[in-house]
DNA sequence: AACGGAACCTGAAAGC
DNA sequence: TGCTTTCAGGTTCCGT
């Protein structure tokens, strides 16, 4: 589920829980969040270090340790953080040495958790990654340099970790719907105006949800019957919120289903 | 190289 | 009520 908000405030929180402790004990569920790790040994070298910081990059986080290492998480779906022992489907306990435990939960494993070294995780991410538009400011120029290489459609365009960091399927509608393009319009279409709006828009979807994520102390919208935060996203069938004259739309492409209203979103005549 | 589709998983919700 | 189907906010692999 997380997107780059949800790592974000996951990241705020490993920040106030872990940050200046130290690990005491490590505790691994010998899951498929741990592939391609040797697992013999990462409890005890997680034992004893102490938590100095962490960094988020799109929707990876890293959890930097004392002395060069770091554990490197990525939420895959239904990743999260939690406080206490025995937490459903943990997959990492590390237990701190102020006697509180923080766990990674997963129910679906989709998700990853890594030892490395921090300079090396780093170095992967300034490759596998594109520019991060919550740290980086991602104008009209530079959204036009990264879409002009692709005919891709630009919903499918936006959630491409290489061209872009940390959009997944409904901030990717969601921008869209903001800046008022059609999620079909092939990347390399999109013009000058068009990406000057998508950038302000990828802005505001991700402050407006950070404030919400705040507000809601980070339980995930959906969680037990809560309103739907989003302005299109899983909104087919309701009126348009800004014209109020079209339904929203439901369509699928890239396997994912994406909304927009047909309306504010049109596709340009060609 | 670039694309669409399937696969990887579990659990909540909708459908019957 | 209870069983079955569908769907989920991510990535990766595989065949074309």
């Amino acid at each position: 589920m997380p997107e780059l908000p949800e790592v974000e405030h996951a990241k705020r929180s490993l920040d106030l829980w872990l940050v200046g402790r130290k690990i005491t004990r490590a505790v691994i569920d010998r899951s498929r969040v741990f592939r391609g790790q040797k697992l013999s040994a990462l409890s005890k070298e997680l034992e004893g270090k102490k938590a100095i910081g962490t960094l988020r990059r799109g929707k990876h986080l890293l959890l930097e340790l004392e002395g060069g290492a770091a554990i490197h998480f990525h939420l895959g779906m239904s990743g999260r953080f939690s406080l206490g022992n025995k937490q459903p489907h943990a997959r990492l306990e590390l237990h701190l040495d102020n006697g509180q435990i923080v766990a990674f939960r997963d129910a679906r494993m989709f998700g990853r958790v890594e030892l490395g070294v921090a300079e090396e995780l780093k170095a992967r991410f300034a490759v596998e990654l594109g520019p991060d538009p919550w740290l980086e400011k991602v104008g009209a120029r530079e959204l036009l340099a990264i879409f002009a290489k692709t005919k891709r459609p630009i919903k499918v365009a936006l959630m491409d970790q290489a061209r872009l960091a940390g959009l997944g399927n409904i901030y990717a509608a969601e921008a869209l719907w903001v800046a008022r393009l059609h999620p079909e319009i092939p990347a390399n279409e999109v013009d000058r105006p068009g990406a000057a709006r998508l950038s302000t828009a990828i802005r505001r979807v991700l402050a407006a949800s950070m404030t919400d994520l705040a507000e809601t102390d980070g339980t995930y919208v959906q969680d037990a019957g809560s309103r739907n935060p989003f302005r299109v996203y899983g909104r087919e069938g309701e009126p348009c919120v800004r014209c109020k004259k079209a339904e929203i739309l439901k369509s699928e492409h890239g396997g994912r289903s994406t909304f927009y209203c047909p309306r504010c979103q049109a596709l340009p005549r060609r």
